[in-house]
DNA sequence: CTTACGGCCTGGGTGC
DNA sequence: TGCACCCAGGCCGTAA
């Protein structure tokens, strides 16, 4: 799924060749995920883009008015969902299974929107609808001082991993990063954030750099259909240490990584290093009757 | 105000 | 071989 590593590798490779070009034409499929189709109709076709950019997990295309009429300011706003891909191929490439999405480009080549189940979205933008849509974010977790992390968590009583994806809290994490950095910092993705002291503070921003680092270095993890810009596959999933790897060893202590759900969400830890908090005000006895299933095995 | 939780979107994988 | 259904992740509305 794409979060911020995906994201940041996806904007990087079209940062590579979009800047400066300019998109001739629109066309597109199925629209129910775009924000105003009309729009996006009307006002990109004759549009410049002047530069590409991330901001947590949306991509942000600045477009200009070619002819430099009118001073008007457009952004090209785009979540990737789940599933979503943006690749750039030949005009004349046939088109892939759910390509909703075509931006003819200047140079022979299509920006095309792929997206099986479109739990991603798009939007044309003005300045203020910018603002409206992505104010709310919170700070790059790349950005963040450490001091400046203790703080967003000081006397925030929701677990730890409920923060991490949180995105007005910090935006880009997604549930693969989440449980990859509580790992590497040792805290149990349970752990209310009020309650870690100042070293498991420490650990974990130093995790979040660190994952997050890793895994734009490897450019992503291919989990479910991720693909970069060019089409090609990340490689960071291998070099995951909990996420999907229940009933497998710890990298560290061998222990069985332990799978189940934590404030709503998929979640995999290591109970040995990372030890469950006191137990919480006994949580309503809903459905005691954890289910707890074969082991599943599961492909990447 | 803060936090918790259920539901929704869709289609691929899984189990029967 | 076919088919029903569970579930993924992000987000939003509502409840506590």
């Amino acid at each position: 799924m794409p979060e911020l590593p995906e994201v940041e590798t996806v904007v990087r490779g079209l940062r590579e060749t979009l800047p400066g070009r300019r998109i001739l034409a629109v066309r597109l499929g199925k629209t129910d995920f775009i924000d105003d189709p009309a729009a996006l109709e009307q006002h990109v076709p004759g549009k410049r883009i002047e530069a590409v950019r991330r901001m947590g997990k949306f991509l942000v295309f600045d477009l200009h008015s070619a002819a430099g009429s009118s001073s008007e300011q457009h952004h090209l706003i785009v979540h990737l969902g789940m599933t979503g891909q943006l690749i750039t191929m030949p005009r004349e490439a046939p088109a892939a299974a759910h390509t909703h999405v075509y931006f003819e480009l200047d140079d022979g080549r299509d920006l095309r929107y792929i997206d099986p189940r479109r739990f991603g979205r798009m939007a044309l933008v003005s300045p203020e609808g910018h603002r409206e849509m992505l104010g709310h974010l919170g700070v790059e977790p790349l950005e963040i001082s450490e001091d400046e992390f203790r703080a967003k968590l000081a006397g925030r009583r929701s677990r730890i991993k409920a923060l991490l994806l949180d995105q007005s809290v910090l935006r880009g994490m997604g549930n693969i990063y989440s449980d990859e950095c509580l790992w590497w910092a040792r805290i149990h993705p349970s752990r209310l954030a009020a309650n870690l002291d100042r070293d498991a503070v420490r650990r974990l921003h130093k995790a979040v750099r660190k994952v997050l680092n890793e895994a734009i270095a490897k450019r992503g993890s291919s989990i479910s259909n991720y693909r970069d810009s060019n089409g090609d596959m990340g490689e960071f999933q291998a070099r995951h240490r909990v996420y999907q790897r229940q009933d497998k060893k710890c990298f560290r202590c061998a222990t069985l990584i332990r799978h189940s759900i934590v404030a709503g969400r998929s979640t995999h830890f290591c109970p040995q290093c990372q030890p469950a908090p006191r137990s919480r005000r006994p949580t309503r006895k809903s459905g005691t009757t954890r289910k707890n299933k074969s082991a599943r095995h599961r492909r990447t």
